[in-house]
DNA sequence: CCAAAAGTGTTTTGCATACACCCATGA
DNA sequence: TCATGGGTGTATGCAAAACACTTTTGG
């Protein structure tokens, strides 16, 4: 194996889809500067080119629910104050989706996870103004003119929930170190990935009133209220609580499972699961 | 003025946005077989790869409203009894809504148009297998390997809606004849250009409800009763009248003009023109 | 028995629908 | 004055919102 076959992994996104994601080596390996600047020169010169299909990138807005607080994992760039989303490139023969799918089991390790494409940013900002070659030239490197940096990018973007406090992944600590913000206390973001991550939090927003996406942020069972939390923390409003839980049985989309008894002084919640049955999705449609 | 860059701005986007609509040579010039096909062949070796972004496309749902019907603008392609969607290619220096738009006004000739990207189609169902390419080596040319169309291409989709009937340019009348196209009958169509066309159908649906669209499909100045025509058009029901128009006024957005007086033996309709100012587009918002 | 949280019932309000009625217009 | 289509008023029904009440749990 190359050892840039990993730096790849790290910046961008496989090719495929099927690399196991427990029997990757340690990224430890290329955590210095030295190791690293002349991997990731080698990878925008030649190996990008090779694997990725020109002119285009893919941008993740990684959304999950804790400590009743909805967050969103931004990547700090190499040891800078700014900020960018998770992303990628497109593999020459994947699909956008796949494409997607195979940047967020990178970060996160999970593989089962609600993807939807939301918008795609063609705005000239990075053209010839990219974050990571001007990097690279404060540190004495200088990739070659024509390479993958130098291109005009237009990034198709997409939005994701978690349904677990993921993991992050640190591939590649050293350029992109994981953080999970708050999505109130947005920081400084490279590009247009403030504008972007704005856009995300509009979407799934009104996604959430349209096509009950809520749930993906939970685990598959659980109580009335944790929903509620979630429809709160999204929209910052308060709810009426039961308002709210006739409004989702309604939709007969829920199914009630047996209590869960936490331990608590107060009467026991019943554990909901969402229900899968064609009824369901007919409901959602509309 | 090369020869080609006609050709160019007939299959695809020009790169600028301020070619003069009405200053263009005829195409009747470049009408037969003879002369078309080693312009187009010059065009997919050379031209296209200098002024475009690679392997990114433009596909536009451009509807409009016609005898109380909604039409899709839809272009015949050489000759066969298969269509396709008006589209075009991403100038190096043009942001996506920039390419929308001159694909726009080069097809219809107009200049105030409502754009909305909705989907970007990433699947690779045209990768080695392009109508244009297929359609020249049939008639004899082949273009050689490596040429613009031997791509893999992503396309990002936009639906456009005309206020008035436009005259629909033929500028490239043997390659691609235009022809507006009642939407419930939907001819076959190349690549996924049905499935893109009924997307854009959905969105315009939903955007309908949210986003007051509506309007856009008529003249500046219109009566209750025409309004009433698109939604019922677009949305294929029936609407009560007196609702209609109490929703409608209950919006805040509509700015009550003189009457109209048709000529007609009945009483004349008022004329509502869209209201611009600030409080209209909050009301929007929600 | 109490506090806390969950579940359910009841009232009110708002909005969309349906339909009725009146108005203006030109033949 | 009549037919036609446009504007407005009114009754009805449904669903969301607000609030009250009951139930369950562990201390």
């Amino acid at each position: 194996m190359h050892p840039g076959s990993l730096l790849v992994q790290g910046l961008a996104t496989p090719t495929t889809m099927d690399i196991p994601t427990a029997a990757q080596p340690s990224a430890e390996l290329y955590q210095t500067q030295e190791q690293l600047i002349p991997l990731i020169t080698s990878f925008l010169e030649n190996e990008a080119h090779q694997l990725f299909v020109p002119s285009l990138a893919i941008d993740t807005a990684i959304f999950s629910f804790q400590n009743d607080k909805l967050k969103i994992l931004l990547l700090r760039f190499w040891n800078t104050p700014y900020y960018c989303l998770p992303g990628g490139f497109v593999g020459k023969q994947q699909t956008l989706d796949e494409a997607a799918y195979a940047i967020l089991r990178e970060r996160t390790g999970l593989t089962t996870i609600y993807l939807d494409q939301f918008y795609t940013s063609g705005n000239l900002e990075r053209f010839g103004n990219d974050a990571l070659l001007t990097k690279l030239r404060e540190l004495g490197a200088a990739p070659r003119p024509g390479n993958w940096l130098e291109q005009r990018f237009v990034s198709v973007c997409y939005y994701a929930l978690l349904d677990e406090v993921a993991f992050c992944q640190t591939i590649d600590p050293l350029v992109f170190e994981p953080e999970w913000v708050d999505i109130d206390k947005l920081p400084e973001m490279l590009y247009d990935h403030a504008e972007i991550a704005g856009k995300a939090l509009e979407r799934l927003q009104f996604d959430l009133n349209h096509k009950f996406v809520g749930f993906n942020l939970l685990p598959e069972e659980f109580t009335m209220g944790e929903l509620q939390k979630i429809y709160e923390a999204i929209h910052q409003t308060q709810l009426d609580r039961a308002s709210f839980q006739r409004k989702m049985l309604s939709l007969g989309i829920l199914e009630r499972l047996e209590k869960k008894y936490t331990g608590k002084a107060h009467k026991s919640p019943y554990l909901y699961r969402f229900n899968k049955v064609p009824a369901a999705a007919e409901a959602l449609a509309g």
